[in-house]
Formats: C-alpha cells, structure tokens, sequence
DNA sequence: CCGAATCCTCAAAGATACTG
DNA sequence: CAGTATCTTTGAGGATTCGG
C-alpha cells in the first residue's frame, strides 16, 4: 500500500497550490457570502430581493453569483416558485448550516473584538 | 438616553455598508492568511521564508502584504532579529489564537466536506 | 421581481529586479 | 534573509440593459 503519497504530496491539501478545496474556502469566506451565509442562518428563508436589502452595499451582479456558487457547491437550497412576478427562496441546505455556524462565528467574533483591533492599530500606527 | 440608535442604524454592524469589521473580516479570510494563521497555530512560530515555502503559491509581495495586515489588526507578532543575514520571527498573539482557531477550524471542515462539495457540483452541473 | 448578459474600470495580484 | 520598488496583467466588481 501507499500511504506516504497522501502523506507527502496529498493533492488535497491547502497548502499546495490548485488545491480543490481552495475554491470552495474562498467561496465560503468571500466578502458577501459571510453576510449571506449568516443571514440565512438567522433567519431560515429569504428571498433574493429581501437579501439584497440586507446585504448593505452589495450589487444584484454579485449577489446572484455568490449565491449561485454557493448552491453550486451545495451549501444553498434555491426554490424557484413559477409566477408573476417571480418569486425565489434561499435557505441552507443541510451541509450549509454547519458551515454557516463557523462563518457567523467567526464574524460575530470579530465584531466583538473590533475595539482591541482598532487599539492594535493605532499602537502600530504610533510606532511608525 | 438613545438606546434605540445603536439598535437600528449600529455602524458597527457588518450588514451595513463601510462598517470597519468588514475590513478586519477581509483581512483574516483572506486567501492567504488563513492558511497563514492556521500554519502559525499548527507550529507557533515561523520565519518568512519558512512561511514562504510552505504556503504553496504565495508570492513574496502577497506574504509580506498579508502579515502587515495581521500584525497591524493585532492578530500576528512580529519579532526582527538585529542580525545579518536577517531573521524575523512571526507568531500569533493573544487574540490571534482564537482568530486562527476559527479560521482553521473551518477550513479543516472544508477539507473533509470536499467529496460532499464535489458530488453537490457535478448535480448541479448535470441539472443544467 | 428576479437574474442573465454586456460593457467597463480600477484595484489587487503576480512577476521581476533591486537593497539593507 | 527579508523584504521593497516597479511594472504588468488579471479579474473582481459596479453600472446598465434586457428579458421572463
């Protein structure tokens, strides 16, 4: 058997380079999929223009493509109901939520130590 | 006394637009420093070229960028050592444990997810 | 109301060369 | 060794339009 070969040069390993799960970290932990990850948790099912509101700052352009990756790699349900005018829910799928949970926890965190980050700053500001 | 603006229009809210968090959220999920917070967890303390080698992909000019950021947010101590050749010495801080915790425990989940990614990914793309 | 498609811009990422 | 400085390239992201 072969176990050195994914000891040493495990293909899926962060640390190479064109490492698969890189994508899906970046999906997970890019600027709007944090807010709309957290949301969802928050809140179960909102529809597009409903996150669009909440979403302060983000542009209908990038949110569609946040949420399309994030569907696309299975961590958001998409229901699209047939009618005029449309009408479209999101919510977490099951593999979604725990990854909801880290992201929202990790974010909620650092709002929490925002202080200590701005006095940090300032300290290596000073010292410059 | 006016609880209620803190309540509605908090600026230090990340759903808001220019909310200072969502700077400091940027700078630790960034693409390369999660993976270099989760190698200063893993090992403690590491020099730049050490950094450098084992964060698959990095430039220099990346590196360098993303470890002024942690260590201005607080999160990462920078150590020089008045020698020549150089050596500097980076390590987590005290807030920047949890911070790499968080950051490492999520990407390790994404890891193991990966098959559940991949197999979410080839539904959808046969669904189209 | 949702979101696909197009165009456009500018800031971030990479490559390269240089320095204390 | 540990960075800067400079230049070039890339693509994320915004604005707009259109269609269902």
């Amino acid at each position: 058997m072969q176990v050195s070969v994914e000891v040493e040069g495990f293909p899926f390993d962060v640390f190479e380079p064109n490492c698969p799960s890189r994508g899906v970290l970046e999906h997970v932990t890019s600027r709007w999929a944090v807010l709309v990850l957290w949301l969802l948790l928050e809140e179960g099912t909102l529809r597009f223009s409903q996150l669009r509101r909440r979403v302060g700052g983000v542009s209908e352009k990038m949110l569609a493509q946040t949420l399309q990756r994030l569907e696309r790699d299975g961590f958001v349900e998409r229901i699209a109901h047939p009618v005029i005018p449309p009408h479209v829910d999101y919510s977490l799928t099951p593999l979604g939520v725990p990854a909801a949970q880290q992201v929202a926890g990790l974010a909620s965190w650092i709002e929490q130590q925002l202080p200590a980050v701005q006095s940090a700053r300032e300290a290596y500001d000073r010292s410059k």
